[in-house]
DNA sequence: GTGTTATCGTTGCAGGTGCAACAAAAGTCA
DNA sequence: TGACTTTTGTTGCACCTGCAACGATAACAC
């Protein structure tokens, strides 16, 4: 193939970009609109709402962020008072961090439009396609989980992880 | 569903952004070692591979990025001598943007192991697979294409585009 | 022609981001 | 105990990013 073959909107990694990021962008104008969260905060706070006291590192590992990007989230957060955090007692390095009221609030009106937007993109598939998806998905991620050079897959992310 | 039921590594926005991000920083480390090309700057060399001579407008098109994205690039791309911009005769507001030599060697070199991680992400698809990821991708597209809320999609991402 | 509008590329700005360095606390091992 | 290592969260820095505003040019309406 001659270097000018190639066409970019065929490469899948773009496509997967493209794709991606326009859902995210267009997810983040439900959530964002209410609170003005970040990509990073509504993560940290969807995760929260699940796992009700956690630090910095369980966050970091499980929602795919850069620990200081949790960091700097969780910061602004709790500025903004939606998120707490406490010193553990046991141990003094490590944070615990959970919704405040006003979080939890929060969270009740931007989670169900944001579920809902998710379903609104389901329903263009099939159940055939959504088993294929995740199968594609998986199989993709496993390429780089057997390459050296990737990042590794967060702990969460990985297929049968229960909670 | 409780609020505190919702999982994020089971939405389907969040698992799109891991998959496509994890891809997109291992692919950068294969055209970023060799010159320190941002996606961006990718984006705009394998443009210009294919199209010689472009606007930054036309950039801005055709792989999804913002124009200011693209101006910035540009400039870069032209500093490091990988590029050159030259205003256009008929039209005194355009640029005429194309590689030099040195552009067009760097590209040598860095598409082939581009494409070749590709191919090895490929490789773990069956031809079905292929397909079904085509569909779903375009079918999600098509949620969003209907959405006035969302943003519209580039030209050259349409399924039928030509060139 | 002239005044208005649209297009093109750049830039200022505020904020987000990754990475490495860091201090504090805990763990380890002799 | 005391020296060393590891872990945890924060921060400094350089860079990237999106958005709006801008100046310059072209297109348009009349």
């Amino acid at each position: 193939m001659g270097i000018d073959d190639f066409r970019l909107a065929r490469f899948l990694p773009y496509r997967l970009a493209v794709l991606s990021e326009r859902i995210s962008r267009r997810l983040s104008t439900i959530y964002g609109a209410e609170a003005g969260l970040s990509v990073a905060e509504w993560r940290v706070m969807v995760h929260l709402a699940r796992c009700h006291e956690v630090s910095v590192r369980e966050i970091h590992e499980c929602v795919n962020l850069d620990k200081s990007r949790v960091s700097r989230a969780v910061t602004r957060l709790e500025t903004v008072g939606l998120v707490q955090k406490t010193g553990s007692l046991t141990d003094q390095r490590l944070l615990s961090i959970s919704l405040t009221e006003d979080g939890w609030s929060l969270l009740d009106r931007i989670l169900p439009p944001a579920v809902a937007y998710e379903k609104r993109l389901l329903a263009a598939l099939s159940d055939a396609d959504c088993a294929a998806l995740d199968e594609i998905m998986e199989k993709l991620h496993r390429v780089m989980d057997d390459d050296p050079e990737a990042r590794p897959r967060s702990t969460l992310d990985l297929p049968g992880a229960a909670e």
